[in-house]
RNA sequence: GCGGACGUGGCUCAGUUGGUAGAGCACCACCUUGCCAAGGUGGGGGUCGCGGGUUCGAAUCCCGUCGUCCGCUCCA
């Protein structure tokens, strides 16, 4: 006898904020204006336009160093959360060059390139070349009649490229517009060399590349960019009740890591607004300076990316359960998570202004990035507390005892204040100062907290342990 | 894609009716202070997004282009 519940999810326990889409809802209050973000992002490297000395590309963008360690610091926390601590999801890293004919299975090829046409009336699109015309030469939508459609765009959204020498069509493929096809495509294979079972998942974080008509809001929507995606493959029948466990899931991982619940909803997608391969879609969306915007998107993808894929490749995907002794085309379950948009969304939130009291004793606004821990680029800093000779070498010394452990920054240039401020801006959590004290007569250094400016003093021998205990890394 | 606005040193901006660019902050050096930003002195850095045109002469006028923002559109 199987065991019925032996592929179902554990139960949800769900403080998830369901809200219908509520158009009205859509002007929240917002601390902070996006100018602000992306201000001081350039300012401070954390990210710009590409290409910028010739003029910038639009839909592109880099991100500096401290950008570029924000970014490996949310990868690693979703690779982390999704992977490492689970028993039933492994990792691919697959190609971004694909069989062409994965992007004819999968819809893309037939939904990005055909010159299409939208009806204003009941919004649905139509091939152009498939449809009628009226006696006064007009296209007429099959669907409600209505001759009020759009004029015939190429909707080619996928980026063309060629492989090899010759830029014939033989030799034309794409960059991929999305991660997932690779977990259908390698569906097979990883199940059988990993020896997972039904349900089981698999994730990958990699680059996509979409033409985006118009890319806007900083990095929320690029031509360029990054995904994490994880296909999780169960038995039909069961495939709603993972839906709902993965969007408790995903939530809990956003609140984990310092999004304040008040910022954070789930949407679920009206039946217009379904993909084609989807029974049902969620979006989790944060609330963005210029509006609630897609994070995250949860799909119950049902069988038809494996089904497309069988019957393309000729391979059969199936997978036989054992232990019920039937053999069915696996549901696919799909958290799809925009790297890139959780970065600005981690920023956006961990931004505050506050007060702190100056050395003339006057009130000065404060910057700082409250960012979880796990996710700040820097997380410790060492300050002597001048450029005093006496100091250096010991300052020096510290900043060589913990930066096997953690990405730090020394710095001592300009007056301590300043540089605290320096790594408030940043989100550094703790800033190392050593003064004359420490030198003289206690080895001893003070730490102090980015968020309540307190500081203690710790012996330079139990600092990389008082500090590995503060640092909430996970 | 359409309409509007904009594009001056790393950042934020000023540049009068066209005559070959300034400020604050930031940065660097030195001095000073030394636990929560912006004290002193000195210094580097822009030819005004890019290309073309008008003009004796353009950051300043015109055209194109790239980019940014807003609205609409679009958004697998």
């Amino acid at each position: 006898m199987p065991d019925e519940t032996r592929d179902l999810p554990p139960p949800v326990v769900a403080d998830v904020n369901l809200v219908s889409w509520d158009a009205a809802a859509d002007a929240g209050p917002h601390q902070v204006s996006m100018d602000t973000i992306v201000e001081l992002c350039k300012r401070r490297g954390i990210v710009f336009q590409s290409s910028e000395i010739y003029g910038g590309l639009r839909g592109a963008w880099d991100y500096g160093p401290l950008g570029a360690a924000l970014k490996d610091n949310v990868k690693a926390a979703w690779k982390r959360a999704m992977v490492q601590l689970r028993d039933d999801v492994v990792a691919l890293d697959a190609a971004i060059l694909m069989h062409p004919r994965v992007w004819e299975a999968s819809g893309h090829v037939e939904g990005f390139t055909d010159p299409l046409v939208e009806c204003r009336s009941c919004n649905r699109r139509h091939r152009a070349d498939h449809l009628q015309r009226d006696g006064e030469g007009r296209l007429v939508c099959p669907d409600c009649g209505s001759t009020d459609l759009s004029e015939p765009k190429a909707f080619n959204l996928m980026f063309r490229t060629f492989v090899g020498p010759t830029e014939d069509s033989s030799a034309q493929v794409w960059l991929r517009p999305e991660t997932a096809q690779s977990m259908f495509v390698d569906f097979a294979h990883v199940q059988l060399t990993s020896r997972q079972k039904i349900p089981f998942g698999v994730a990958q974080v990699g680059r996509s590349f979409r033409n985006e008509i118009t890319p806007r809001q900083f990095i929320f929507r690029v031509r360029e960019f990054e995904q994490m995606e994880m296909e999780f493959f169960v038995r039909p029948g069961t495939d709603e009740a993972w839906h709902e466990y993965w969007i408790a899931q995903r939530w809990d991982w956003y609140v984990g890591l310092g999004i304040r619940p008040d910022n954070l909803r789930v949407r679920p997608h009206g039946k217009d607004e379904l993909s084609h391969y989807a029974k049902a879609t969620v979006d989790l969306e944060y609330r963005f300076p210029f509006a609630w915007s897609e994070l995250e998107g949860i799909a119950n993808r049902t069988d038809f990316d494996l089904s497309r894929h069988s019957q393309y490749s000729g391979r059969d995907l199936s997978y036989f359960d054992q232990e019920r002794n039937e053999r069915y085309l696996p549901y696919v379950v799909e958290p799809a998570a925009g790297v890139d948009r959780s970065a600005l969304a981690f920023v956006v939130d961990a931004y505050h202004e506050d007060e702190a009291v100056s050395a003339k004793g006057q009130v000065e606004k404060r910057t700082v990035l409250r960012l979880h821990h796990a996710l700040a680029p820097v997380k410790v800093a060492v300050l002597p507390l001048s450029r005093n000779e006496a100091l250096v070498p010991t300052a020096r010394a510290v900043h060589d005892l913990l930066r096997p452990h953690w990405m730090t920054q020394y710095d001592d240039a300009g007056a301590i204040g300043r540089r605290y401020r320096r790594q408030d801006e940043i989100g550094t959590p703790f800033c190392v100062t050593i003064d004359f004290q420490t030198v003289e007569s206690d080895r001893a250094v003070t730490v102090r907290d980015r968020d309540t400016m307190a500081q203690e003093r710790v012996a330079i021998d139990r600092l990389v342990g008082v500090l590995r205990e503060r640092l909430l890394l996970a």
